[in-house]
DNA sequence: GGGATATATTGACATTCGTGGATATGAAGT
DNA sequence: ACTTCATATCCACGAATGTCAATATATCCC
């Protein structure tokens, strides 16, 4: 493995590795729809309007999620990418729940 | 998801977000008898000694690696949670590849 | 057009992180 | 004990990152 490759991986996980951008993901994964507001993450994530602005940023040009503009405001759902990127990080952070598959134990 | 369960995860992801670790998370991957010795990653990922000790360490305490002294030198062998941590990252790097699974373009 | 609202961008700042030189620690051999 | 070799720690530096106030852009409604 190469260090361009490796580094493209880096990226890509990278912008995972954040706990606001996590809990943006997990906001969208469990909004009805599949998808959410942009104006409905500052609150639960405490950060500023700019903030949630850059963080969701990251996660487009990731290719984690995708917006779509209805009116005014602008919603924002997982990419297929960003499902799969989501269940990894369950396997990757709790092997052993995620291999008993149905236990329970929802964070 | 509170804000300290996702700083923990991110904390967990974090050390996979490196292009150097994770070139070595790879050679470990890839050495006979899935152990290698410390000494054995500055040539390939074309880094310092100290820097390579860095990186061990960030591994070591992600919980993604184990160590054993023999002798001299240092080996280093994936943990379990290496293991489930690199099966994870290929997947979300990848997810298309990974589901249609043995179709080759290893990387 | 003008005001109101939602989102993006800019700029500045503090913190974190990757890096390597110098040095310390530790184990093996003589 | 002393030397040699492998690894870890210390320290400083530059780059990247998360954050927010201020401002800009964009859309809707009257």
């Amino acid at each position: 493995m190469d260090f361009d490759v490796a580094s493209a991986i880096a990226a890509s996980i990278g912008a995972l590795a954040d706990p606001v951008r996590l809990q943006m993901l997990d906001l969208i994964r469990r909004a009805e729809g599949g998808a959410i507001c942009a104006c409905a993450f500052t609150e639960p994530v405490n950060r500023s309007q700019p903030t949630v602005s850059h963080h969701l940023k990251v996660l487009l040009e990731a290719g984690l999620v995708s917006s779509e503009r209805r009116g005014r405001w602008i919603w924002y759902s997982l990419s297929e990418r960003g499902v799969a990127a989501l269940g990894a990080v369950d396997l990757a952070v709790s092997p052993a729940a995620s291999a008993q598959k149905h236990a329970g134990g929802h964070a």
